[in-house]
DNA sequence: CGCTACTTTGAACCCCATCAAAGCTAGTGG
DNA sequence: CCACTAGCTTTGATGGGGTTCAAAGTAGCG
């Protein structure tokens, strides 16, 4: 049974190297996609607008266009066009610093937008990488805002979606200035397992899609602590681990060792 | 000269234990205010639109009001209604911990916004307390939103301000994930002293509002290595620091303290 | 089967947190 | 006017959590 969750949550599991991938031209499909027929409408964009309103965005007609694991959507830098919108697969966003090193500011998964810190100069401030292979909606930036130019709802739709995302920063940001390492990961890995149970998948097993180094980067800690703390929840009976793959064993004390800080 | 441009950083200092103020009503002016007239076009809201669009801002008839140092502008959890602009004055908005302590996620000044947070679930995700005596712009954000419908660039505008602080919180993520206390403080300093130049305050010396306990709950650091760090960039000849009084004496030097990490 | 990328684990070190105490400043009240 | 208090800052001493360095283990792939 445990199994059968796990078949769900996860795709066939396909290991690239990803600096081995090269940066093929990203084929764009001209099949025009529908928000208002699409399954994820209820955690995307259309997330809280009336059918009318939801009928409207099927006017923008936008493109879906497909990822490679190791493929970046977008880089640092570019212009700022359009939003995304990850239709399957997971992505990390991050920004690199002067230095060469990284740093990973989210991951994203299905119903969850990228792109969106490009606004505020016209220039995109991250880049996004695929971490398997990935689908996503290409919304022109223009064509929406005319669109909402019709709508007050769906004015409101977007700012909301910035604003979740000034939220989500806004915990991030809690949790790098005053956490330690095991209330880091358990935060981190009972954000995934709610995320991963509001589209349908199990909240208790998974498959983590990035490396010990990029949740590392994400919860401001090295590779080897991450690690570390991982086999400290398994001895702690919390979880059980088999590299990417993570099962919540102590879903409560997990909770315990994250819930002691956060309001 | 310097005590000139320091004159001209910083208003007239008034300590006032913060916890012996009272929490006194706030006094609502009903001047109304306009957009078009204000110091702070460039800076604030109106910044990039053009006459006609700032001339319908002025059709919101905002109301100002004024914050004593110590007070609340608004509380975690409260119903999100307005989007406040910051005419003079600094703040600090922080999150409160289960435990009690905060965690400052941070610090807005004259023509910086407050509360966009709260539009993610209709409730302001944290507080902001005025550092000192201050007064603000309560721009009700159904007015606001009412307008932006008539206007495409004013849509933008609020976007743009939107992305923005994601922006913000990504550099900041960056700041706390993967630098240390040095490029930390460092990065702090030469943000203020941007902002204040960007205010027509001299960029090398002003009076910090907040204390070493903000500073370090913003940076994810605590206050006795807040107050190590700017000895130490006292002894480095970086900085001539007295309490809050600071001076930036070798602005390459405090560059290059966190240049070489960010990009 | 060897290569590469990633993970795990150990050992030593160091930066920063913690605990503690003293100094400074403004405001208060005798 | 000055002792006293409260709040904030500075500095020292100590210890610990996480980093760093190092090495071995694992898995998938050519």
């Amino acid at each position: 049974m445990q199994t059968a969750t796990l078949r769900a949550a996860t795709a066939p599991i396909r290991i690239v190297p990803r600096q081995a991938l090269a940066e093929a031209p990203a084929p764009t499909a001209t099949i025009t996609t529908l928000c208002s027929t699409c399954h994820l409408k209820d955690l995307c964009l259309p997330c809280g607008l009336t059918g009318t309103d939801v009928q409207r965005l099927d006017g923008l007609k936008f493109a879906r266009r497909r990822i490679k694991e190791g493929q970046a959507l977008y880089h640092e830098g570019e212009k700022f066009q359009f939003i995304y919108a990850v239709r399957s697969g997971t992505f990390k966003s991050h920004l690199t610093l002067k230095d060469g090193r990284e740093q990973v500011t989210g991951f994203q998964m299905a119903g969850e937008l990228l792109g969106l810190d490009g606004l505020a100069s016209g220039q995109l401030a991250s880049s996004a990488i695929a971490l398997e292979d990935a689908e996503i909606c290409a919304i022109p930036y223009a064509h929406l805002s005319e669109l909402a130019a019709s709508s007050t709802d769906l004015q409101h739709v977007i700012s909301r979606l910035m604003s979740r995302e000034i939220v989500r920063e806004h915990s991030l940001m809690m949790l790098l200035g005053s956490m330690n390492a095991e209330e880091r990961l358990a935060a981190f890995l009972l954000n995934i397992s709610q995320r991963l149970k509001a589209r349908g998948y199990s909240a208790s097993e998974f498959h983590l899609r990035m490396s010990r180094a990029e949740i590392g980067s994400y919860l401001g800690m090295k590779l080897e602590t991450v690690s570390r703390t991982f086999s400290a929840f398994q001895h702690q009976r919390l979880l059980d681990v088999d590299k990417k793959h993570v099962r919540i064993v102590d879903l409560e004390g997990l909770q315990r060792a994250f819930d002691l800080r956060v309001h």
